[in-house]
DNA sequence: AACAGGCACAACCGCAAACCC
DNA sequence: TGGGTTTGCGGTTGTGCCTGT
C-alpha cells in the first residue's frame, strides 16, 4: 500500500530555514559528518526537519565553496551546450560547474537563460494546433495517444528543438564523444580510440556542422520531409564530414549576448568547446524520451513536424 | 503611497535508482 | 533474491522582492 513517508509530516517543520537551524546543521555536519544517514540526522541534531530537507539545505546552501548568482559567460555556454545535448540533467550539468548546484543551474536556466535564448519565439503560442492545445487539457491518464503512437511534447523537448533551430538551420549535427548518448551507441565500438574506458574522465566535444546560415536567418523555414530525413542522417556520427565544423560557442554567444558579441574567455580549444565530463561514472543506461534524443527515430521526426506547426517555421 | 504583476530563488514533492539486510 | 529503506534527481510550488502603473 504505497511507500512509507520519509518523515512524520505532522511534526516536521517546513518552509524557509532560520539562521539557527542553518548553524545547527552546519556545525553538526562539519564536526561529525552526515553519518551516512540523512533521515536520522535531524533527530541527532534536534532539528524538526525532514532528512531530505536537511540534505537539500546542506547541498544547496550550507556546503563549503558554494557559489551563488553571477553566472559567467563561460558557465552560460556550458549550460546551454549541455542542455542541448543531454537535456535537463541538471546534476550532470552542475557537475561541470564547480561550486554550482543542480538547483542553482536549474533555476538559472528556467528564469534567465531559457528566456534569453528562446525569447525570440514567435507569437506562435496562440497558433498552436488544436490537437496540441487539446492534448494540454487532457487529464494525465489521457495524455498519450496510444493508437497513433503520438505523445505530447514536453516543454524540455520543445525548448531543445527550438534551441537547435535557432543555432543552426537546417538541423545541426551535434556530436558528442560520449558513448552514453543514444546516437553514439552505434559507433561506440568504432570509436574506442576516443573513449578510453581505463580513464575516469574524458572530454566531450560539442560541435555544430556549418551550413552557412547565421542564426538570424533561422526563423522562417519550412522543413520538408527530405530535410527531416537529412537532419536525421546528419545527426548520425557516421555522416562523417567534419571539415566545416564550427564551434557552437559562437552561435551561443550570439544568442546570449547579441550579434557580433565576442567570446569573453572560455574553454575553447581548437575551435571546439571542451567540456570535461565524467562520463564513466555517469549512468549510461538512463534514458528517457524527454531527456535523450535520438535523431534517427520516427518519433523525433514527428516531434520536429509538430514543432514546425507549433512555431510556424 | 498603494497595488498588481512579474521575477528570482529557496524549498518541497514524488518518483526511481541504489543500497542494505 | 526480495523487500524495505535511503538517496538522488527533476519538476513544481511558495514566497519575498522589485518594478511599473
Amino acid at each position: 500500500m504505497g511507500r512509507a513517508p520519509c518523515c512524520d509530516k505532522a511534526t516536521v517543520k517546513k518552509g524557509p530555514w532560520s539562521p539557527e537551524e542553518d548553524s545547527m546543521l552546519k556545525n553538526y555536519i562539519e564536526e561529525h559528518g552526515t553519518g551516512g544517514n540523512w533521515i536520522a540526522l535531524p533527530h541527532k541534531i534536534g532539528l524538526k526537519r525532514c532528512g531530505k530537507s536537511c540534505r537539500l539545505r546542506w547541498l544547496n546552501y550550507l556546503r563549503p565553496n558554494i557559489k551563488h548568482g553571477d553566472f559567467t559567460p563561460e558557465e552560460d555556454s556550458i549550460i546551454c551546450s549541455l542542455y542541448i545535448s543531454i537535456g535537463s540533467r541538471w546534476s550532470i550539468i552542475a557537475a561541470q560547474l564547480p561550486g554550482r548546484t543542480d538547483n542553482d543551474v536549474k533555476n538559472y536556466w528556467n528564469t534567465k537563460l531559457k528566456k534569453r535564448l528562446l525569447g525570440r519565439r514567435k507569437d506562435g503560442q496562440h497558433r498552436r494546433s488544436q490537437s496540441a492545445a487539446a492534448a494540454d487539457e487532457l487529464p494525465d491518464g489521457d495524455s498519450t495517444n496510444d493508437a497513433g503512437g503520438e505523445r505530447p511534447l514536453s516543454a524540455s523537448a520543445m525548448e531543445r528543438i527550438q534551441l537547435y533551430m535557432q543555432l543552426q538551420n537546417p538541423l545541426p549535427a551535434v556530436q558528442h564523444h560520449n558513448p552514453a548518448l543514444p546516437w553514439q551507441q552505434n559507433t561506440a565500438a568504432q570509436s574506442n580510440d576516443s573513449f578510453n574506458s581505463n580513464t575516469t574522465s574524458t572530454s566531450m566535444n560539442v560541435t555544430v556542422a556549418e551550413h552557412g546560415q547565421s542564426s538570424s536567418q533561422l526563423s522562417d523555414h519550412t522543413l520538408t520531409g527530405r530535410q527531416l530525413e537529412s537532419a536525421a542522417a546528419m545527426a548520425s556520427p557516421s555522416s562523417g564530414d567534419n571539415s566545416n565544423v564550427v564551434t557552437i560557442e559562437a552561435e551561443l554567444q550570439e544568442l546570449l549576448y547579441g550579434e557580433g558579441s565576442q567570446m569573453r574567455g572560455g574553454a575553447v580549444d581548437g575551435g571546439v568547446l571542451q567540456v570535461d565530463v565524467d562520463w564513466w561514472s555517469y549512468d549510461q543506461g538512463k534514458q528517457s524520451p524527454v531527456n535523450s534524443w535520438d535523431f534517427t527515430t520516427t518519433e523525433t521526426t514527428s516531434v520536429f513536424q509538430d514543432y514546425t506547426s507549433v512555431y510556424d517555421i
